[in-house]
DNA sequence: ATGGCTTCATAGTGAAGA
């Protein structure tokens, strides 16, 4: 089983890139974060027509959320019971018998605006909800653009970036807890290349130079992250005219 | 370089992203 992530910074303008790309890997889950359309005008003909269903909570110009699957989702939430928040960053489904809580983290602005408080008490009810529920189910994953680089190796100039937000030890603290309830961060679960990272500042030919971040991540509970076989960042995309800043990421589980 | 692109929005003295 495959599944994805991929903020794709707008969906309406990233289409074709999408499309192309679900044809190519045929992941059975595409988790999308940023589609910035409100419910009515999400392509969803378009994602039919590419064989997926689509499952989608958005909002006009901002956020969003989607996900794009093989099989029918069930169970499908929007809202966590303990996180009431207008801004549509949350999707939750299962699809084949796998527990998905896509997250569109908040980015959290500069550590003394107040989206960072914002953030962390985000984070901290993401984690009281899978405290609660985790063990609802047997194969959990949770993937999408946590906004947090979660250690220096997954920063392209960690002296550069101290003091900013994405790097920031509490931001890094509420990740950890998360984890420590039980979840594994599957890229790291492989030997990887050093610099791998899953965005890339459009400004400064950051990509050319390879200045980025890893801080879009997909995490398996341990006993199905112990199925995983592969993670990998997918820097093709991000080649293409027009990209979007995120590259896709993809695991696959048997 | 004190945000240098890109998006959506509106027609701003943008706002926000990461």
């Amino acid at each position: 089983m495959k599944i994805a992530t991929w903020n794709v910074n707008s969906l309406r303008v990233r289409l074709e890139h999408v499309v192309d790309w679900l044809k190519k890997y045929q992941p059975d889950v595409l988790a999308v974060q940023e589609t910035k359309t409100e419910d009515k005008t999400f392509p969803l003909d378009e994602i039919e027509a590419a064989g997926y269903n689509a499952v989608f909570s958005g909002q006009k110009s901002y956020n969003g959320v989607a996900l794009l699957t093989r099989k029918e989702p069930q169970d499908v939430i929007t809202d966590l019971p303990n996180l009431q928040d207008p801004q549509r960053r949350i999707m939750e489904a299962t699809v084949d018998g796998v527990r998905i809580l896509n997250l569109y983290v908040p980015n959290g602005s500069s550590l003394d605006s107040d989206k960072y408080p914002y953030k962390l008490d985000w984070l901290a009810r993401v984690k009281d909800y899978l405290n609660d529920n985790m063990a609802k189910h047997e194969r959990y994953v949770i993937l999408g653009d946590f906004n947090i680089a979660p250690e220096d190796r997954d920063v392209c100039d960690p002296k550069a970036w101290e003091g900013n937000v994405l790097v920031s030890a509490p931001e890094r603290a509420a990740l950890a807890a998360i984890e420590e309830l039980g979840f594994v961060d599957c890229f790291r679960s492989f030997e990887q290349d050093e610099k791998a990272y899953s965005w890339w500042n459009y400004r400064q030919l950051a990509f050319r130079r390879n200045r980025g971040l890893r801080i879009d991540l997909i995490l398996a509970n341990k006993s199905f992250a112990a199925n995983c076989q592969s993670c990998i960042i997918d820097r093709e995309p991000r080649k293409l005219e027009r990209p979007s800043d995120h590259a896709p990421v993809m695991a696959e589980f048997n």
